[in-house]
DNA sequence: AGCATATAGTTCGTCAGTGAACTATTTTCA
DNA sequence: TGAAAATAGTTCACTGACGAACTATATGCT
C-alpha cells in the first residue's frame, strides 16, 4: 500500500477544510475561504495529472508529458520545434529536451535539423508515434467522461471561465513583483 | 531570464487551446473541451503553488509546504503528529520527514516523543514559529485578493462545488483500477 | 559591416515529491 | 496469550520539474 492516501483525497480535503477553518477563527484577517478553494485547486489537479499519468505508463511505457508532446505534434502537421512544444505546456526548455530524448528512445519521434535556422530543431512523430496516440484516445476519452461526471456544461464552462480568469490575475501578479 | 514563461500563462493556455481544437478536428471521438479544461487546471494549479512558493521563500526562507505545515499545527493547537499534517496536505508520509527536519532545523518546530503511543511523535510549532506564521497572514490575504480578484462569491462556490465531485470521481476512478 | 542582443537547444546541479523497504511499536483476534 | 497484521516514522533511490550557465546561431542597431 502507498504511504500517500492513506486517506482519499475527498477526505483529505474535508481534513483540509475543517483544519483551515479552525486555524482561521484563531488568526485575524485569514481569507478562510480562498485559502480552501486554492488548497482544493491545487490537491486536486496534481492527483488528476498523477492518475492520467499512471494510465499512460501503463498502457504507452511512457510519461504523461511525453505522451503530451506526441499529442501535439499531431496537432502541428506532425512535426515542430521543442520551443513551441513547451509553451504549449508551459514547460521550461531544459524539460523539453529530456522529453526529447525520450521521444527518440522509444521511436516515436526523431530530430532533425531545420535548414531554415540551425539554431533550430524538428522534432517530428513517427507512424509508431501516431499510432500509439490514436490507440490510446479511447483510454483518455473514456478516463475523462468519468471524472467529468455530474458536473454540467454549464458548471464546466463556468470553471473555465474562472480558470482563465485566474491565469490573467496570476500573470499580472508575476508581472507586479519585482 | 527564466526559460519558462518566454510566454505568459494565459499566452500557454491559449496556444493549448488551439492546438488541442487542431487535434481533436483529425482524430476522432477526442472530447476537446474536457481536455482542454483539465490541462487548463493543470496548468493554473502549479503555477499558482509556484507563485505562492517564491513568496513563501522570499519572506520566510522555508517552502510552501514547511510553511503550510506550520499553519496547520496552530490550527491543531500547536502540535500534531506528521501523519496527521500529511493527511491534510494529501502527502506522503517520506515528505513529512523531511518537512519536519527542515521546520526542527530553522528553529519553527520541535518533535518531541509521544508518551501515549511511543510509535508517535509530536511536532510543536515553536514561539519563533507562531511569528513566522502571523507576520505573513497578511502577505498571504493580499496575494489571494489579487488572484481572485473578478471572480464572483457564486463562482467560487461554483468552482468549489466541481471540485469537490471531481476529487470524489477520481477517488472512485482510483477505487475501480486494478 | 560589425558588434550587441536575443533565441534555440543542451548540460548540470537542485528541489520537492514519490514508492519500497526497514524498524519499532501497537492492535487484533484465533 | 501470543502470533499476525497494522501503523508511525525513517531511509533510500528515483522521478520530473526547475533555473543558471553554456554554445551556436540569428537578428537588430548604429
Amino acid at each position: 500500500m502507498s504511504q500517500l492516501a492513506q486517506r482519499s483525497l475527498c477526505e483529505s480535503i474535508e481534513a483540509m477544510e475543517s483544519a483551515f477553518r479552525i486555524a482561521a477563527s484563531g488568526i485575524d484577517g485569514f481569507p478562510a475561504d480562498d485559502v480552501i478553494l486554492l488548497r482544493m485547486l491545487q490537491m486536486v489537479a496534481p492527483a488528476l495529472e498523477a492518475a492520467f499519468g499512471r494510465e499512460v505508463r501503463k498502457h504507452a511505457g511512457i510519461g504523461k508529458t511525453e505522451f503530451r508532446a506526441l499529442m501535439l505534434l499531431t496537432s502541428k502537421g506532425g512535426c515542430a520545434a521543442p520551443s513551441e512544444l513547451c509553451n504549449f505546456d508551459h514547460l521550461g526548455r531544459a524539460n523539453m529536451t529530456r522529453v526529447a530524448d525520450e521521444l527518440v528512445k522509444h521511436g516515436l519521434a526523431t530530430r532533425s535539423e531545420d535548414a531554415d535556422d540551425r539554431r533550430r530543431i524538428s522534432l517530428c512523430i513517427t507512424p509508431k508515434g501516431r499510432k500509439l496516440v490514436s490507440r490510446l484516445v479511447p483510454n483518455i476519452a473514456t478516463g475523462e467522461a468519468a471524472v467529468f461526471e455530474g458536473i454540467s456544461m454549464a458548471q464546466r464552462h463556468q470553471i473555465a471561465r474562472a480558470l482563465r480568469r485566474l491565469a490573467a490575475n496570476l500573470d499580472a501578479w508575476n508581472h507586479a513583483q519585482p
